[in-house]
RNA sequence: CGCGGGAUGGAGCAGCUCGGUAGCUCGUCGGGCUCAUAACCCGAAGGUCGUAGGUUCAAAUCCUGCUCCCGCAACCA
């Protein structure tokens, strides 16, 4: 399509937070561009195929003292461990970005500076919950069930820092045309959410720059700022091109992207701030924001603490990096979440890979072997089915090509393997080992067999980007040369040379053993996750609050009170609104125990509650204080119930 | 009434824009074949398309109410 003009295309992920290691979300995101940046390189386009590290802020300033060693030490190990994966998985990036990287910092500076020359960046005031022992900011979201540091579980108070913001506003109006009048979200289904959630509502300023912590990239004109999260991580896409630096020349080149893949967890950064900051900076927009959503495990979000985790290393170490990226492209679709089980995964790969593309791969093969030893003649006769066969494998790259630009991967590979079964049904229709049998039908017989050697020759070609560490080797079986398989000749039929000569070899995709294997995954994570429980998510009292006199602790009114009535907060997840009869007239108590209290497991108890707390609203409805509750180690709540034949009223001290 | 998505044979999905035989993959059952990795091919069973109404000659498909799930936002005193 693009042999001679060589057009250039970008495609990037996003750059991992390297706060732990990568798991199969990263993965699927980074295959997927991937197998595009493969697929684009075999059409002939320039390709720039862009991931990285975002390796800057709070969180890793943390881990690295918690390990005593420093942020860069920190971040450098956990980088290893992400390029490690993606040279298992067979990952063909052109560059790496690290946010750490001299020239990456120099660029940020330099936009910052830029920003606020031209007045869309000003200074003010952040205002939210600080933890004092932390010296942390916190957002209301991000607080424990109690209103408390997440981290040390100590109070938090509300407190102003000092800190740079980004002009939003002159943009949305532009962002919203952007989300839905052109084609630059994929699925476009999400803009509507975006648009009602954030524009119409009026966009925020955004506070671009921290004085809390240290570890990122220093404002250059205001010591002790640093910049937050957006302009460094964000602007990665241009500073790996060399935008503002010296260290690579080809922004013009290849800015705008062609693709920005990132989860649906930060398509809001990419939908509404990237767009913002670009606009700011006067550069043209990249052209498409793919979003994709999660792998779910057995239907429920992976988390390490339900010792879920599926490591990606250990499943490729079992059964191919091959296999793997076909099961997680082959399933995810794009924009909708995905179940990822260690059933379903092996179950696709048997029935797919291994009894399909495998099977067919070794039968045409062992025939040509056996019935011709190894080299065809070249005397033909056709026949009926060879028609369709020929049409539908001629006809396959056209499809495959209309499916990639729309970044369906899932349904291209699903139109290859249709024609893979077309194979294997020709093999029974023209029942070769009949042919083989009579003298006379040889030429038949080799027509037959050439027939699904070349259809073999175009999917494997179509493969290759997808799989690429496996199909060399079905090249090699079907005595393919490098010539036959470019993606020119894919869309073609009878490329491979008339006597061509097959090569047995080692089978390619191994059928697996279901229930054997299911068990050894399992015996894997049931050894792995408790281990990693004890060391990481293990129970560890949080730490003692600051010393208070008995007078600081008289000021707290506790009291027994019997729960006469509970019933669930409509238009709330988390809240349960409790009747009590507190010994002097009953109240009203709101209480964020709903995901693991059912109103009747409540109803009729006696609890704890804290008296003399000022009243609120949540959720539109009013709390005239709270009921004790216990952390329990996997972070749900467990309320406290006191001697149930204490009267109502009944003060604790 | 904060915003949005979804409910289709045992499982997972397509079909809905532009109403007219409900399709695919896996699983189950029966048959065929023996070249191949007990793989391959054919056939069958199995769904009143969440629920109640409405429009229509005709509704999975259009309209309305309801129930339940799931995201986002909010919320965890």
């Amino acid at each position: 399509m693009c042999k001679e003009c060589k057009k250039p295309y970008y495609i990037t992920t996003p750059i991992y937070y390297p706060s732990g290691n990568p798991h199969i979300g990263h993965c699927y995101t980074t295959v997927a561009c991937d197998s595009i940046a493969r697929y684009r390189r075999m059409q002939g386009y320039d390709v720039m195929f862009l991931t990285g590290t975002d390796e800057h802020g709070l969180k890793i300033e943390q881990k690295a003292a918690e390990k005593g060693v420093t942020p860069k030490e920190y971040v450098d190990e956990i980088v290893k461990v992400f390029k490690s994966l993606w040279k298992t998985m067979n990952i063909s990036y052109d560059r790496y970005i690290r946010t750490t990287d001299d020239y990456h910092i120099k660029s940020v500076q330099w936009i910052f500076n830029e920003l606020y020359k031209r007045g869309y960046i000003y200074k003010g005031e952040y205002t939210g919950k600080y933890c004092t022992p932390c010296e942390s900011f916190w957002t209301e979201s991000q607080l424990d069930e109690n209103g408390c540091c997440p981290e040390c579980h100590r109070e938090v108070t509300e407190a102003k820092e000092e800190a740079y913001f980004f002009k939003m506003s002159p943009f949305a109006d532009r962002i919203e045309k952007l989300l839905t009048e052109t084609d630059y979200l994929q699925p476009k289904t999400r803009a509507t959410e975006l648009v009602n959630n954030f524009i119409r509502p009026g966009l925020e300023d955004l506070c671009v720059s921290r004085t809390t912590f240290k570890w990122g990239i220093p404002v250059t004109f205001d010591e002790g700022h640093v910049v937050y999260v957006w302009i460094d991580a964000l602007s990665n896409y241009i500073t790996a091109l060399g935008y503002q630096n010296d260290q690579y020349d080809d922004f013009n080149k290849f800015w705008p992207a062609d693709v920005h893949m990132v989860a649906k967890d930060i398509m809001r950064f990419h939908a509404i701030i990237w767009p913002a900051m670009l606009m700011a900076l006067e550069l043209p927009l990249p052209k498409h924001l793919a979003v994709h959503g999660w792998i779910t495990f057995n239907g429920q979000k992976m988390s390490k603490s339900l010792g879920n985790v599926v490591d990606p290393v250990i499943l490729s170490e079992r059964y191919g990096a091959d296999s793997i990226r076909y099961h997680i492209l082959r399933e995810m679709a794009l924009g909708a979440d995905s179940s990822f089980s260690n059933e379903i995964m092996i179950n696709r790969i048997n029935s797919d890979l291994a009894n399909g593309l495998g099977n067919l791969v070794s039968r045409t093969v062992a025939m040509a072997d056996k019935y011709f030893g190894g080299t065809l003649p070249e005397e033909r006769e056709e026949g009926e089915f060879d028609s369709e066969l020929i049409a539908e494998a001629s006809a396959l790259r056209e499809k495959v090509d209309g499916l990639m630009d729309k970044t369906q991967l899932n349904n291209a590979l699903a139109e290859i393997f249709k024609v893979v079964s077309r194979a294997n049904k020709y093999i029974d229709e023209t029942a070769p080992w009949v042919l083989g049998k009579d003298e006379s039908k040889k030429a038949r017989l080799a027509s037959v067999l050439y027939n699904l050697l070349d259809t073999i020759r175009i999917v494997s070609t179509l493969l290759n980007c997808f799989m690429p560490s496996t199909m060399p080797k079905v090249w090699e079986q079907i005595g393919a040369g490098d010539p036959d398989v470019t993606y020119e000749n894919a869309g073609k039929f009878g490329v491979l040379p008339a006597n061509v000569t097959v090569k047995r070899g080692d089978i390619i995709f191994p059928r697996i053993d279901v229930d054997k294997e299911i068990d050894e995954l399992n015996k894997i994570i049931g050894d792995n996750s408790p281990a990693e429980e004890t060391e990481d998510d293990g129970f560890k009292p949080a730490p003692l609050a600051d010393e208070i006199t008995i007078d600081d602790f008289a000021k707290i009114d506790l009291r027994v009170a019997l729960v006469k009535e509970c019933e669930k907060v409509k238009k709330s997840k988390k809240l349960l609104c409790l009747q009590l009869d507190d010994g002097m007239g009953g109240r009203q108590v709101v209480s964020g125990i709903a995901q693991w209290y059912k109103p009747e497991d409540l109803i009729g108890k006696k609890i704890v509650l804290v008296a003399n707390l000022k009243p609120v609203k949540l959720c539109g409805v009013e709390s005239n204080g709270m009921i004790c509750a216990a952390d329990t180690p996997d972070g749900a709540a467990s309320v406290v119930f006191p001697d149930q034949t204490l009267p109502c009223g009944a003060k604790l001290r």
